[in-house]
DNA sequence: AATGAATGAGCGTTCATTCAT
DNA sequence: CATGAATGAACGCTCATTCAT
C-alpha cells in the first residue's frame, strides 16, 4: 500500500548502504569518534583519524553513518544517553529539600564538568550557527530537560507548601546557573584544565542551596 | 607634517610585511571577517570567502593579518573594544545599590546576547579545544574582567557597610549568572534566534537583585 | 599464498598512510616524476605537473609518498638503483688492471653522463643549500662510494705490487675526474645536449688511464 | 633608419620602464641579491627578500631589472668579472712550467672551492635544465673559459719543447680536473662545510703537477 | 625615479566521500 | 559487509609582478 511496499524487491536492493547492521562495530566505530572528536573538535577531526581511532576501514565509517555530521549526532545521543543516569535520583529519593537540592546540585555539576559533556557543549556550540537544528536538539534534550525536571521538582515542593515559587522556570535555572557559578565557565573556555575537586563543588553547590532558599524557602512556623 | 611622520608604518616594521597601514582596508576586512566568521564559525570560513565578503583579494588579507587565526583573535579584540564601553559605568554613577546591580545586570546580558558577542563566543568555544591560548585569553579578558570588576564593586560596598559578603568573588559570578538564567544559554545554542526583549531582561535582572540581596544585603537598622 | 601474506602493506603500517601498495602505481607516478623533475628541476616542478604526468589524481600522490621531497628522494633512490647494477663488475672481473681500469671508466662515464644521472645531479646541487642532508646524502651514497670502491680497489692492486699509491682515496678521484674530462662538465651545464659517443668516451678514458699508470703504475723489471 | 631610429620621441617616452640609470642603486641591489641568492639558491629566494636585503621597495627592483631571472644573470656576470681578475697571471709571469702550473692550479682552487663561486654553480646547474641559455652561457664564460686559457699557455709551451701534447684541450681539462680532485665535488653537494685549507689544496695541486708532468712533460737532456 | 599596497594565479597539501574488489 | 586506494575540490598561504601615488 505503501510506496515502501509496492517495491519490496528493493527493499534490501541497491546493494550499497543497507545501514550498519552489527551493534558491536557500531559501538566501536562510536567510541573511536569519542576520542577523537573529544580531543580535536569536530571541523579537526578527520574521517581518517576516526577511522584509525576506531580501527576500522575508512569506507566501513559510511556503512553505519551517512556521513561525518550524523556520526557525530549519534555520537551526541548516545553520550547524553550514558550521562544523564542517575542525576535525577536525589530529586525523587531525598525527602529533605535543602538535601535534595545539594545531592542534585552537585551531581550536576559532576556531570557538566567532567569529561566528555564540556567537549561536546563546546564542539556543539562550535557548530551552532551552522547547524540549528542540532544545536537547538542538544540544547532541549539536555540543558532544558534539566531545568524542566528540577522545575517540576520545585512545584511538587511549592505544592507541599516548602518553597514560595511565581516562577518555577526561572528559579530552576537561576538554581542550575548559581551551582555552576565559577566552576563551568572557566573550564568551558579550557583556561582551567582540571575539573573541579570535590570539596570546591560542595562549597559553590552549598552557596547555591542557601541563596536559593533564602529566596524563595517558606520559613517554617516556631 | 615631516616626511618621517608621513611614513609612520615603518615605526612598527619588524621584518617584513609591514603590515598593512590603511585603516580604511583593515575595517573593510574585519568587517568582510565579521559576515562571515559570524555565519560560519571559524573552521568553515575560509579565507576566499572572507576576502569576497571584504570585496579585497585574497593576498590583501595577508599584508593586514599574518594568519586566519590572527584575523579572527584582531576581529575579537576590536569587538570587545566596542561592545565594553558603558557596562561599567552604572556601577561607578549609580549611588543606590540595587539600581546600580539592576543597570549593570540589565546592559551586561543585553550584550552577551545581542549580536557578536554571542557569534564570538560559539566560535572561540568551537576552537577551544586545539587553541587553549584563544579560550583562555579570551575568558579572561572577558568573562573573567567583568566578574572581577563588579567583584571588586562589591567589595567597596561591602566596606561600605552595604554587603554582607564572605567570598565576593563568588558573589559577583554568582550576580553575573543569575542576570543570565534563562536568557543566554538557549541563544547561545541557537535554540533561540532572537535576543530577549528588554522587558524579559528586566524581570529577569530584577529577580537577580532580589535574590542578591536577599543572600548578601545587610539590613538597615530601625 | 596465506591471509597474511596477501597483505604486505600492513607489516610496514606505521600510523596512518599505510602508503601505496600497489607497485605498479607507484612506478607508474615515478614514472611521471621522473620526466617532470628532470625537465623542470625540483622547485619549478609542481605536483600537479607529476600528477598529470602520472595520469593519477593529485592525491594519489600523497597516498604513495609523503610530500614533495620524499617523491624526489624516492626517485633518486630508484634511479640509483637501476643504474649502480654493473659498474664495478669489471674491477672485480678483469685480472688485467689497464683494462679493468679502462672498463670501469668507461662505464662510469656512460652512467655519469647519460640520461638521468646527469639531471638528478643538477636537480640535488640546485637545491643542495637549502637542503644540505639530501645533498650530503646524495654524494655520499653516489660520488663518493664510487670512490671509495675504486680506492679499496687500487689498494688491492698496490698490495700486488703492481700499483705504488701513497694515498689511495686520492687516487681514485684523480682518476674518475681523469676519466670525465672534457666529457661531464659541459652537459652538466647544458652546454652541450648529446651524450658523448662511446669512441669519445673511449678516448678520454684511455688517455685517464695513461695518465695514472704513468704516475701510479710499478715497472715491471725487464 | 632602423626601426630605432624612426621613433627617437618613443625612445624614453612610454615613462616607465626606462632601465634603471642610478649605478649606485643598481650596485646596492645586486649586492641584496648576492646575500639572498647565496643563501637560498635561485627559487626559494623571493624579490621581497632581495629587495629588504638591498634596503629597496619591491618596485625599484623592476626598474633596474626585467624581471627575477635577468636579475639573477646580472649578478652572475658581475661576479664572474670580479673573480676572474689575477688567475691567469701566473701563467704569464712565472718562467718555471711546474711553478707556473702550480701557481695556477691553487688560484683556481681557491677561486672555485670559495665563497660564491661555489654558490653560483649550484644555481645555475640547479635552473640549467629550465634555462639552458644561462647554462651554456655561464659554462663558456666561466669554465670553458679557463680550459681555453690553459690550453692556449699549454700550446706555447710545446712549442717550446718543454711539452709534448697531442690534445692540449684535453689535457688543460685534466689538469684543472686533478688540481680539484676531492676538493670540489664534496663541496659543491654541500656535504662538506668548508673551504679547503691552503695546505690541502697545496697538496692536490702539487699532486696534479706531477702528475701531468710525468704524462706530458718532456725530459731534458742530461 | 621610487614606493609598497594590491593582485590573483598558483603552490603543496588535506580530506570527505566513492567504489571496485 | 568490509576494505582502502583513488579522487578532486577546496584549503591556507606565497609571491612575482603591476600600478596609483
Amino acid at each position: 500500500m505503501t510506496a515502501i511496499a509496492e517495491r519490496p524487491a528493493r527493499s534490501r536492493a541497491r546493494n550499497r548502504r543497507v545501514a550498519g547492521a552489527d551493534p558491536d562495530k557500531r559501538h566501536q566505530i562510536l567510541e573511536g569518534a569519542h576520542v577523537v572528536f573529544t580531543a580535536r573538535g569536530f571541523d579537526a577531526s578527520s574521517m581518517a583519524d576516526i577511522a584509525a581511532a576506531a580501527n576500522v576501514s575508512k569506507g566501513t565509517l559510511y556503512v553505519y553513518f551517512e556521513d561525518k555530521e550524523h556520526l557525530f549526532i549519534a555520537l551526541i545521543e548516545r553520550e547524553r544517553e550514558k550521562q544523564k543516569q542517575g542525576i535525577y535520583e536525589a530529586l525523587a529519593d531525598i525527602p529533605d529539600l535543602a538535601q535534595a537540592l545539594s545531592r542534585f546540585g552537585e551531581r550536576l555539576v559532576r556531570l557538566i564538568t567532567g569529561g566528555f559533556a564540556l567537549s561536546a557543549q563546546r564542539i556543539v556550540l562550535g557548530v551552532a550557527e551552522r547547524m540549528p537544528e542540532l544545536g537547538r536538539e542538544f540544547y532541549e534534550r539536555g540543558p532544558m530537560q534539566g531545568t524542566r525536571r528540577l522545575a517540576a521538582f520545585l512545584q511538587r515542593r511549592v505544592e507541599l507548601g516548602e518553597l514560595a515559587i511565581e516562577d518555577p522556570a526561572l528559579a530552576a535555572a537561576q538554581f542550575i546557573d548559581l551551582c555552576q557559578s565559577t566552576l563551568t565557565r572557566p573550564r568551558l573556555f579550557n583556561a582551567v584544565p582540571m575539573p573541579p575537586e570535590d570539596e570546591e563543588i560542595a562549597r559553590v553547590v552549598a552557596s547555591a542551596v542557601t541563596m536559593f532558599l533564602a529566596q524563595y524557602g517558606v520559613k517554617k512556623p516556631g
